[in-house]
DNA sequence: GTGGTCTAGACCACG
DNA sequence: GTGGTCTAGACCACC
């Protein structure tokens, strides 16, 4: 589990650290139940406070995608019928028409979006 | 050019702005070389400051998307070689893994890609 | 005299104008006692209002640049012994300073600005 | 950081104050991952409101010559690649052509811009 | 503590 | 009438 945050971006970092679990747990690169990281030594070794590492934990505890699991510390969790947010679709609907402005055609963002959904190669 | 602002949301309200008037540009809502709204009116019509207003046409020139014109006021913008922002492909990328935990099918989430690149009707 | 000016631009029209004609006549493009074109005729050809060039006018008179003659309109002054602006000295200060962020040696900065004084060709 | 700034003068504040920084950073008075001073204590320092401050540093930001790091608030931005902007070489021509007018010699100009480059003593 | 956002109201430059 | 600038004071998100 290493985080590549970027300190300059203006996204917060707790938010950077949560996308990338999320995406690690999309790609299959965390695993239903593996364990995660302990706060502390995340944020070693990622140079950012604790604080900040919990927060992107509790979010994610919030939506679903990790748990609390009194043996193993945190775990990630199992599959469940999450949706996407409403708050998602609106931003997807957002990129959708910046890619239209920057002349995309619709094959292309479809190419696109086909690849960022299989990043992680293909589920079993 | 009708704005719906969500007063209680997280995201700024300049955002929002901006992020409506990208998908008008998007849907042919808005011509290029059309008027925008002024910065008084939109601000009257939507209840919020001229400031905001004016934060949110201040990134939209930057981004490219609109254009003042010294004569007429704001309009939108002619050319476009735009190319998706890194930051929105990224966001492509988390929404994507978003959708791939909620055991959305590939095929599903390219449907609602499609449905949100085809938003205005067809592209003339 | 043909002005190109820059509607999008965040210079404002009239300076545009002043600053076009200030770079004619120092490149001798318009030699001292030489007829302006009316003020009519230029807002005319440029697609601006009378007002837009009368401004520009009245800036260049009090600046001593050009200067009203009964018999032609509007004249190029006779040179006379002006002082580079406070203003204009600060300017230079500043561009200075972005040149050399920008990683320009001093032999390039003054190359450019070699290349800026000699516009017009050489001087008799 | 001690900032000047003329109230009374045509330019905007939020540019002095941008143009200050510039030229600290061309003079080594601020290096690169120097921590500028915040917003707040900028403002109080000189007099002027947070919100101008914010605007300047804001530009500052968009043109690449400082960056937020999410630790510890505004630093000078490390690597730089920038070029002139056309708008800055445009003003350069501008200068140009009043120094020439106003009877300076090209030595003497040339003079004038070795001043303004060499300001902050020499490069290291 | 930091920067980011927003308001209400004002004044000015531009065209 | 347009956008640009500024103020004084407030609240919030982030770290």
């Amino acid at each position: 589990m290493l985080l590549m945050l970027d300190l300059a971006g203006e996204t917060p970092l707790y938010l950077q650290i949560r996308n990338q679990i999320v995406r690690a747990i999309a790609s299959g690169e965390l695993s239903p139940g593996e364990r995660l990281p302990s706060i502390r030594s995340l944020a070693e070794q990622s140079g950012v406070n604790m604080m900040t590492v919990s927060k992107a934990y509790t979010q994610l505890k919030q939506e679903g995608y990790i748990e609390a699991d009194r043996r193993y510390g945190t775990v990630v969790a199992g599959q469940r019928a999450h949706r996407l947010t409403e708050k998602s679709v609106e931003s997807l609907y957002v990129i959708a028409g910046e890619a239209r402005i920057a002349g995309m055609s619709e094959e292309e963002f479809l190419s696109l979006c086909r690849e960022a959904f299989g990043e992680g190669g293909e589920r079993k």
